[in-house]
RNA sequence: UGGGGCGUGGCCAAGCGGUAAGGCGCGGGACUUUGGAUCCCGUAUUCGGAGGUUCGAAUCCUCCCGCCCCAA
């Protein structure tokens, strides 16, 4: 079987490729440009710079398959960028990863693999599909590393999508990946796991939001609406954050609420991050249909979030609300909340 | 300028004769394919200023400076 795998030049999914090729598959390369590396710009972040673009063209050499490198960059900037932008500006805290899974990864690299006649598209990530034969769906899975397992990032995934997606390392945990990649000999075998935003260097994202959109100054107040201070965006706050404030009390504070239409950032105490419900939208059930009552199932807020039980309560084709049965610290808008039957994604959508 | 109170690191604050707690903030690290959180480490040779008492003072005394409150 011809398969597309999407190479970002790390260790994971340079074992995905390896994995495949031992396996006896014809596998095919591909890396994706994301930024015209020559502009001075962008400061550069851990993944997808030329270093990598780099590494993933040896490792496809040593282990004798193709590779190509496809430009991105307007995909990247239309998808992921802008709405990095935009949502930040907007008091809200995007997840770039999910947009580069789904709308990148998983929509035009499958365009891509199409034109190389291959039927499935893989990647690095650390989860796992399977047919559901009862009810013919593909279902999406945790990966078996609990300490890596990214399917959080690939909720948006359509069944079309599910039906071609391959994660070869999602059955694995990270150090037999490393393993395996120093068995194979391959040049990125201790290569550091990428963090952060790929885009963006450490730290920097208030910067590069700032020079990309035009963001008023505010004040910073507590709950009753005492001004406590002043801030330079709503971009440089996300709900639960606590450095970065500038403010000093008795306890700490945390960011509890953001309002871009009045620029205000409101703070208070860790208990005053507390929520029980939530509402989603865009949500997509992935592995089913919209459930026609009130579900029980665990539900995920953020990456490494420990999953909570909650009661979900569909309120349109594609929305819900969540309640949870414990408090959850810092629930926020624009992050994702994604539904769980043990290892199994439901679904997931988009905090509001 | 009648009475009272206070001035300790960026903020708050303990200490009240024995050689500067703690919290917040900030910096660094760990963790991490988002942001945030969390954890660990660090952060005043010096206590508004100048004298004095004492073996020894942020702690006692004197004067000065600066705040605050009450009364007129």
């Amino acid at each position: 079987m011809r398969i597309v795998v999407a190479m970002s030049g790390g260790v994971d999914s340079s074992v995905a490729a390896a994995l495949l090729a031992r396996e006896g598959h014809d596998v095919v390369g591909l890396s994706m440009q994301l930024y015209d590396q020559q502009q001075g710009e962008i400061t550069f972040g851990s993944c997808c710079t030329l270093d990598d673009l780099y590494d993933a063209r040896r490792v496809a050499a040593s282990i004798g398959i193709p590779h190509y490198i496809v430009n991105f960059e307007r995909k990247f900037e239309e998808h992921v960028v802008s709405d990095f932008v935009r949502e930040y500006a907007a008091g809200r805290t995007p997840i770039p990863c999910v947009h580069c899974n789904g709308d990148l990864k998983f929509a035009s690299l499958v365009e891509r693999a199409e034109a190389f006649e291959a039927e499935a598209v893989a990647t690095g990530h650390y989860a796992q599909v399977d047919l559901d034969e009862e009810t013919r769906r593909y279902r999406l899975k945790r990966g078996v590393d609990p300490q890596k397992d990214q399917s959080y990032f690939l909720f948006t995934l359509t069944q079309a999508q599910l039906a071609r997606a391959r994660f070869p390392v999602g059955a694995l945990d990270k150090p037999a990946v490393r393993e395996e990649a120093r068995r194979l000999g391959l040049r990125v075998a201790e290569k550091k796991d990428s963090q952060e935003i790929c885009f963006v260097a450490a730290g920097e994202h208030a910067g590069f939001v700032g020079k990309r959109a035009q963001i008023p100054g505010g004040v910073i107040q507590d709950r009753e609406g005492h001004v406590l201070g002043r801030h330079e965006g709503v971009h440089r706050f996300t709900i639960g954050q606590r450095k970065g404030l500038g403010l000093s009390a008795g306890v700490p504070l945390y960011v509890v609420g953001i309002d871009a239409d009045t620029a205000s950032v409101t703070v208070g105490s860790r208990e005053d991050l507390e929520r029980t419900e939530l509402t989603a939208s865009r949500v997509n059930w992935m592995s089913g249909d919209v459930p026609a009552a009130p579900i029980r199932a665990r539900a995920q807020i953020r990456y490494r979030h420990r999953e909570a039980l909650a009661t979900i309560t569909p309120t349109g084709s594609d929305s819900v609300s969540v309640v949870f049965d414990e408090p959850q610290t810092a629930i926020t808008p624009g992050q994702a909340v994604v539904f769980y039957d043990r290892d199994v994604v439901l679904g997931g959508g988009w905090i509001a």
